[in-house]
DNA sequence: AAGATGACAATTGTATTCAATTTGTATTTT
DNA sequence: AAAATACAAATTGAATACAATTGTCATCTT
């Protein structure tokens, strides 16, 4: 073999993009440029463009005709049809994983709860969306249903983005908040644990309901409009 | 321009295989040619292997490594989670139609229905299949949320091959079960078109519920096999 | 004769080259 | 001076050539 990474560089790439996607390193609209990443990564323009496409259809990134691919979009009409669907999908997401868990994984699902403890205790908001993200995304893998998988994984993707947008505790507030969430988690183990599939699926709307205040919170600091939320119970004091 | 037909090539080859697929002219495990493709429709290896990693990313074909693309499989444990997520999922989407819906897309889905209309009185079942397939993309399409609508296609893509697996309508019993998914489809386009979110929603259950009576009546032809169905309501006498 | 080993053929992945399109800039025209 | 057009540079798409991998068949060994 003429160079060792030489099997393993697409794959790299696309981890690389992914990370930065969801942290937001890569911000939603930036363009991507093909050639940087050529040497970057020390490939061919076959190959990456192939990449582009794979996240293409994985919804990280957008692909336009003669202009390139950049990162897909997070606009703020995304968020209505974002809390829309995420109760549903993760109801039925956890409904599920709490009925075909396999051992092994939620040995997985254990040690992904712990990094994310572990990153709560630090300040490096990024590592903490992407622990969340690695939390949830097992709980998929556990669903085991090829149908609900892609559009979890998309809401997976913007809620990292959204959390690395929004979501920067200043308030003692919202790091309770942010304790609170690693508690259901610890809750939403313990349901797919006993294969109570009612309670997880009720576990995950309200976790979340915690996310869609949390953002309310930084989105309408004050009570000031009230033209976007009419009749919803207001955030925990 | 040297060749008029070169810029549509690939949307060509890419729609041509998606009909195929849908129709199952391309059975579900069938392995896809990549230089019998290339010299069929006259382009290279390089787009031709793009639109296989775009058809990926929309579930119409598996991607293995170094192993070439093959239609994407139909196993039997699938059926099992499609019936899981389709009812909820085109629930959503039938209610964020009616909700959502404008007046040229409900133009489109009363001329896609009238079509579908027009198949059933021959008999080309792919016709059918895709027909039926395209009324139900076009709801989707109304419902405008781009994390439903992942799963949603995916559904449809298997919803058109089991249909063309299981439903070859013999008897007049399932004839008549496909006039009824007709005047189905009338009654969703009218609950659409009034902005009744709850009765599209309800609706769309109805609708799934049908088709996985008509698949049953094929499956088990006798309820011999109950551990698929325990305690489900009987086909209709 | 059965299994293993190695060479060859077929297929997939990558790099490079060439062509087409877009975008930015400068010049010209009004 | 502003707008429009033409030109050039940069970027994207496609094709061909080349390298690496996999699978098969034949041969050799036990």
């Amino acid at each position: 073999m003429p160079n060792p990474t030489a099997k393993t560089r697409k794959s790299d790439l696309a981890a690389h993009l992914r990370r930065a996607i969801l942290t937001t390193a890569l911000a939603p609209g930036e363009d991507l440029d093909e050639t940087a990443l050529c040497t970057r990564f020390e490939m061919s323009r076959t190959p990456l463009r192939e990449v582009f496409r794979e996240l293409a259809g994985e919804g990280y990134v957008d692909l336009r005709e003669m202009r390139g691919a950049r990162v897909s979009e997070l606009s703020h009409t995304t968020l209505r049809a974002f809390f829309q669907a995420a109760p549903m999908i993760y109801g039925a997401i956890l409904r599920l994983a709490a009925q075909n868990a396999t051992e092994p994984q939620l040995e997985r699902l254990r040690k992904a709860q712990e990094e994310f403890r572990a990153t709560l205790r630090g300040q490096d908001i990024a590592a903490r969306a992407l622990a969340n993200n690695h939390f949830h995304e097992v709980t998929g893998e556990m669903a085991a249903n090829r149908y609900l998988l892609p559009s979890f994984q998309r809401l997976l993707i913007d809620h990292a983005r959204i959390s690395m947008t929004f979501y920067r505790p200043r308030t003692t507030e919202m790091a309770e908040n942010l304790t609170q969430a690693a508690n259901q988690h610890d809750t939403i183990i313990d349901a797919i644990a006993k294969g109570d599939a009612n309670k997880a699926e009720k576990l995950a709307i309200d976790h979340w309901n915690l996310s869609r205040n949390r953002i309310e919170m930084f989105v309408m600091p004050d009570a000031l409009d009230l033209t976007l939320s009419t009749a919803r119970p207001a955030a925990p004091a």
